[in-house]
RNA sequence: GGCCCCAUCGUCUAGUCAGGUCCAGGACACCAGGUUUUCAUCCUGGUAACGCGGGUUCGAAUCCCGCUGGGGUCACCA
């Protein structure tokens, strides 16, 4: 791809539609999308449901939506429309997206193959081939395929299919090594014995991803191929294949995989370890949801590799109290991070800008417009990287706080409406205006928001005086901070504006005319209305409660502290 | 196991291609201090790494070889 070159970049996304979009695949997809929006060219997005029996609609239509969420837009591809926004159509006229509905192509493709001598039919059963591999690791040899059904005669072949024998095809490997021309490892040779004839035709008459990505990375002018590591392996077969059909050869870069901080992989496994490890802590014996039958718990619980719907999952989690593991971009998406946050995050995981701030430290933290000019293979490490959560979070907590508070109080509003209406019925959307800058930097996700102003989601009488805070705010000393608490809800049950700012200027009034700091009297406050020491801003704290809850919970305290003389 | 890829603070990384300016820079985390009515934010400072062994060179984090370690892949999954 030279300066000269006028060909548009065009670049894919083709995820399997199996489950939710994992972060991996976010990341890719990521990176796809910048390298395309940053060369002026079109990002695509395919479905890759030529699995019959693991594929399903729901999937698709997660994998999209998340996509869509976190803002990385196709031009090309299965139509969606997402928060107000239309993604996807067929503008070139090289669709159809899904790949279960371009049988007529890869067909086509295989015919000329095998007319051409590049594939041929093999008979062998999947329970043969499984008998002969297994032979091959009882022996310690590497298992190949051994080609019988290319040395049969061709009036054999012709009898047998005519016949109507089931059967698949298979792609002649050519005996030549094959060198992997990589953006981002280098070129990487891989030799004709690592190969054999693989199948590109399936019993069922459905292409082999190797076939149809080909076909389809071809027919849809597909320029540059991003992808993860795990792929580097079947680009020789896909550069034979394309050699075979005459096909342009795209511009590969394997990026490297993500892990988890102790090295293993980021499975959704990780998600049903964590809920099992809860149950068993809780000594749970029998489902504690609806959706899970107790004999389906119990199997779950006892059988490692045994996994649950995501769904009930959650459900789970919710019940007995955990956190699960984020692993699909769904999962950050109900934790509450920002989308740009996850974006940011993703594309340092493995790059680096190579820019500096004003201030001399490197550039880390930027937007989805920088990643659309500056984001791609150059600069991409090699190594493997590890999904710090903990930075994520870090990043989360600086964006969040960074919100104007109209914004916040939107976003907010926006994640609890589908994650936790419980604050949507107990807030209207000015009172969350009015929180957000009391809770803007005491929460790292819009999850955590709610635990800043937990004492408000609880009843006047339903909350726990916390033992040492009441004993250090209210009775050490020689009570002084009972005695002005007391005379304080006297001045405060005639405070007309309860507005956060009103009560502050009240509070602050008070404590001057009694000549006392500021601390003497909220604290004893605080403790009165939210049973601890700690909480955000004084203002905000009572504000939110309203003076009736104040007066209520005050008294409670005041009783409360007498009955500890 | 065969083949392939990789290797800098606890973690993500800059520096490696064009060897000296690197007793290795930044970020997150951690520790100490400051600001603040509590908490959080914010500010200042600090601890902390070139996996090991051989070469090449006046000089190696940087080049070469070996070892070790991590990962990927070996399906009628994608």
């Amino acid at each position: 791809m030279g300066p000269m070159s006028n060909t548009p970049v065009i670049t894919r996304f083709a995820p399997s539609p199996t489950g939710h979009l994992h972060i991996g695949g976010a990341r890719t997809a990521l990176l796809c999308w910048a390298f395309a929006k940053r060369n002026g060219g079109r990002f695509l997005l395919r479905v890759e449901d030529t699995d019959q029996q693991r594929s399903s609609e729901s999937s698709t239509k997660g994998i999209l939506e998340d996509l869509a969420w976190l803002g990385i837009a196709w031009e090309d591809g299965p139509e969606l429309e997402f928060d107000g926004k239309r993604f996807g159509g067929d503008e070139r006229g090289v669709g159809p997206y899904f790949q279960s509905e371009r049988l007529g192509h890869y067909n086509a493709a295989i015919e000329k193959l095998i007319e051409s001598g590049h594939a041929y039919p093999a008979f062998e059963t999947p329970d043969e081939l499984e008998a002969k591999r297994k032979e091959a690791i009882d022996a310690k040899v590497g298992y190949k395929y051994d080609r019988a059904a290319l040395e049969l005669s061709s009036e054999e072949r012709a009898e047998r299919l005519a016949r109507g024998d089931e059967h698949v095809v298979r792609f002649k490997m050519p005996d030549t090594a094959i060198t992997v021309k990589d953006q981002i490892l280098g070129d990487v040779t891989l030799e004709p014995e690592e190969f054999d004839d693989f199948i590109i035709r399936k019993r069922d008459g459905f292409p082999t991803y190797h076939l149809a990505v080909t076909v389809d990375d071809a027919m849809m002018g597909v320029t540059h191929v991003l992808r993860g590591q795990e792929h580097l392996i079947n680009t020789p077969r896909h550069v034979a294949i394309q050699r075979a059909l005459g096909f342009d050869e795209p511009t590969y870069a394997h990026m490297p995989l993500i892990f988890n901080p102790d090295g293993s992989k980021m499975s959704k496994r990780d998600k049903d370890k964590a809920a099992k490890k809860a149950c068993k802590d809780e000594g749970l014996t029998s489902s504690p949801v609806s959706s899970l039958s107790d004999a389906d718990f119990a199997e779950w619980l006892k059988n490692k590799t045994k996994q649950l719907e995501s769904s009930t999952l959650v459900e789970l989690a919710r019940v007995v109290g955990v956190d699960l593991p984020e692993i699909d971009v769904e999962d950050f998406r109900r934790a509450g991070y920002l989308p740009g946050t996850l974006n940011n995050y993703l594309a340092l995981l493995g790059w680096n800008p190579k820019a500096k701030n004003e201030d001399g430290t490197d550039l880390e933290r930027f937007s989805m417009d920088y990643l659309a000019d500056h984001y791609g293979f150059e600069g991409m490490g090699k190594g493997q990287a590890k999904f710090d959560r903990v930075k994520l979070l870090a990043f989360s907590a600086d964006d969040i706080a960074a919100l104007s508070d109209d914004e916040f109080a939107t976003r907010w509003r926006e994640w609890a409406s589908a994650y936790d209406t419980e604050i949507v019925d107990r807030f209207d959307e000015a009172t969350m205006r009015v929180l957000a800058p009391a809770i803007k930097t005491r929460c790292k996700t819009l999850k955590d928001a709610r635990g800043v102003i937990g004492f408000a989601f609880v009843g006047d009488q339903g909350f726990e005086f916390e033992g040492k805070a009441v004993h250090k705010a209210l009775i050490k000393g020689e009570a002084k901070g009972l005695e002005l608490l007391k005379d304080y809800r006297e001045a405060l049950s005639s405070l007309a504006d309860f507005a956060p700012d009103a009560i502050e200027a009240h509070v602050k009034e008070f404590c001057e005319s009694r000549e006392v700091g500021m601390g003497k009297l909220a604290q004893p406050l605080r403790v009165a209305v939210t049973g601890d020491a700690v909480s955000p801003p004084l203002g905000v704290t009572l504000g939110v409660l309203g003076k009736d809850s104040v007066l209520a919970r005050i008294d409670r305290c005041v009783e409360h502290c007498a009955s500890q003389v």
